[in-house]
DNA sequence: GGGTGATGAGAGCACGGAGA
DNA sequence: TCTCCGTGCTCTCATCACCC
């Protein structure tokens, strides 16, 4: 019944249509712990070198959300009334009130976010090392037990390992199924808010795996270049030399594009101009939609 | 920015005590 | 109340050249 009610809480709109249950309930339900502990995390998303989780920026704003919370429960202490003490602010249910205004002063709530990535199999290992209090101490940090269930997984053998990878796919999948019901059914000015203040703290955005965005069109050179790939004779070896192999490939494509006839070359071109219509057609129709 | 492909970098996943 | 610590695995992204 708490799983159940963790789960509709933290995300509605992904699981209402299909709570799962048993075992997969029990494990989505300790998936959503995670989103206590992380912001925005997503599967498509990885963070440039600067990640905010390390900058020192990050760490001041912990410490500032953290004086403040405490200087709110201090001046909640004190019994002098406030004058002008202005009526609280009442949240609106609404969701669609929650959404307006500026997209970086939108307040977003954890269920707000795209279901966190799932557990890898070492991470259910270590999982299950807790729950059966083995290779784990009391008392002691996260840290010093994870290096002693870390060895105790690589004395695994790979057979020993199967289940937690076969239980990592499942939870892989239905990761994925969650994601993209998140994405199908996720209000596009949320995702714009989320994409937003992701951007303000230097992260990725987050983009739909269902890819609803229309495709621009291919330019000629390119299409041209992707028709011709295979025949493309490249003596660099690619695994050794991946830029050099790179580099002979758009050349050679290039001296291909520049060897055919100014009609060909005109016959890409004028395909690129009327996809190009078309898709900017179907742009203008997604934008007064 | 669109495709081609290999590769390295790095995020994020669980866990709970400690400390800010 | 929130982040950090440490671990291995998995996955995404940027990079490189070419042209439009």
């Amino acid at each position: 019944m708490l799983s159940r009610l963790v789960l509709q809480r933290v995300s509605p709109h992904v699981f209402a249509c299909n709570v799962p249950t048993g075992g997969l309930r029990m494990a989505l339900a300790t998936r959503q712990q995670a989103v206590v502990r992380t912001f925005l995390t997503t599967a498509h998303v990885s963070e440039p070198v600067a990640s905010d989780s390390e900058s020192p920026k990050a760490k001041k704003s912990t410490t500032k959300r953290s004086s403040a919370t405490k200087t709110g429960t201090k001046k909640a202490a004190t019994k002098k009334p406030k004058a002008k003490a202005k009526p609280k602010k009442v949240e609106s249910d609404d969701p669609e009130d929650r959404l307006k205004g500026p997209l970086k002063s939108i307040k977003l709530k954890k269920e707000d976010l795209p279901p966190p990535k799932p557990a890898t199999s070492f991470f259910l290992f270590i999982r299950e090392q807790y729950e059966r209090k083995e290779n784990v101490r009391t008392g002691v940090g996260a840290a010093s037990n994870s290096s002693e269930i870390a060895a105790r997984w690589k004395e695994l053998s790979d057979t020993e390992k199967q289940p937690y990878r076969e239980k990592a796919a499942a939870l892989k999948a239905e990761y994925e199924a969650a994601r993209a019901r998140w994405f199908e059914n996720a209000d596009p000015r949320l995702i714009r808010a989320i994409n937003a203040q992701r951007k303000a703290k230097n992260r990725l955005k987050i983009h739909s795996p269902l890819g609803s965005d229309p495709r621009r069109p291919l330019p000629a050179f390119i299409q041209y270049m992707r028709e011709i790939h295979d025949t493309l004779d490249v003596s660099i070896d690619r695994h050794a030399n991946t830029q050099g192999y790179l580099a002979a490939l758009g050349k050679a494509a290039s001296e291909k594009w520049k060897a055919l006839p100014e009609e060909e070359r005109q016959r890409y071109r004028d395909e690129y101009v009327t996809k190009q219509k078309e898709y900017e057609e179907l742009r203008a129709q997604e934008k007064s939609a």
